[in-house]
DNA sequence: TTTATTATTGACCGTTTGGTCATTAATTGG
DNA sequence: CCAATTAATGACCAAACGGTCAATAATAAA
């Protein structure tokens, strides 16, 4: 029996996705409406709840898309083995900041604006935000210890986990337009614990 | 001329202001309704309209109400010269933590909260996070002058814009229940940053 | 007691919300 | 060509939304 059967989908399940994701990312579940979400992917209501079912589904799908686009690119961008380890996470906490103030885009982390989002929260969201952290934190380990091989893991862990909660304080503060030098002395702050004592 | 003019107002002002904040804290600008203020409040739609003029106005009203309540008693504790002030630091960066883990408190910070919050943003509302942002982060600086009377200011300065900016991310992370290990092993490497050198 | 002023109430408003469904269209397999 | 199956459309739905307002009530000043 094939599985070809029927009338094809006639839009590209990609872009569609990539549509709603950027409403959900940037305005959170409830602030955004079906209405957009037409408008932004060119369908009608009917054929949305065909493909999605509902509009939780709709952000369920938006963050596993994102957890494949950006989370797994974050991930990709840290663990490769042709760039300096230091440099990696100088630019993994520098992208916060450039984005708000180089990028104009005030979108932030759809990992943590959906940890700030009561009315999105579920158990499914839950677990997908959760598997997000926990990939971004495993790979941060990797330039850690690339630059310090001799320091014990739990030092490597604990320095990750900062590195990646500071990561989100920075994604939600520069959404609010904080200078960008508050944010830039945080990043700096942490930089200084991963370089050791100077001298 | 008299301000005491006309029919006094029968509900406790700041009782009802506390419930609204509580509202749109936890819930945000969208999907916190009038359904729901009038219900905390107990009171009809006509007074709350009158008393505020619109849902925008409560959601101001309600960081104002916020930065008094709540940043600055944060502000009170952090500089307050009878408890030592590493205690001090510790207690900041474990607050979100506890909040969570121990007392069922899922709220984070409204500073935090509104920053993520797309829907609930504007001049008014952003002005606001930032004077609550910058009140944490002096009041940061205190304990840290005192902890470490030679570092210069600069060093100042950027451990208070570190501590303040995880102190975001562990409110944010917190809300979707990352792991509390992971974020005691956060707090514990900032707190190395700010204990110095061991031995 | 009258007047001026403000508070409270709840019915009411138009709009928008998420969601459904009968109809029509496009495809594959027989 | 004829089912069978799936996609696309847009009218339609009840409910909820933020917001308004005329009527009524409570107070202070005259």
């Amino acid at each position: 029996m094939s599985d070809n059967v029927g009338r094809p989908r006639e839009f590209d399940e990609d872009q569609v996705l990539s549509a709603i994701m950027t409403l959900f990312w940037k305005q959170g579940y409830e602030a955004t409406g079906l209405s957009d979400i037409m408008q932004a992917t060119g369908l009608q209501k009917g054929s949305l709840y065909k493909a999605y079912g509902s509009k939780r589904h709709m952000y369920v799908c938006s963050l596993e898309h994102y957890e494949k686009q950006v989370v797994d690119g974050a991930v990709e961008s840290l663990t490769s083995s042709d760039v300096n380890p230091r440099d990696q996470l100088y630019g993994f906490l520098s992208a916060p900041i450039d984005a708000v103030w180089n990028q104009r885009d005030r979108r932030g982390c759809f990992l943590c604006n959906a940890s700030a989002d009561d009315a999105a929260m579920d158990d499914e969201t839950q677990r997908l935000i959760l598997r997000g952290y926990a990939k971004l934190e495993k790979a941060l380990t990797v330039p850690i210890k690339a630059l310090h091989p001799g320091w014990p893991k739990s030092r490597v862990t604990q320095s990750a986990q900062l590195l990646l909660s500071l990561y989100s304080g920075l994604r939600v503060m520069a959404r609010a337009s904080v200078d960008r030098n508050r944010l830039e002395g945080a990043r700096d702050a942490a930089m200084a614990v991963i370089d050791g004592p100077a001298g």
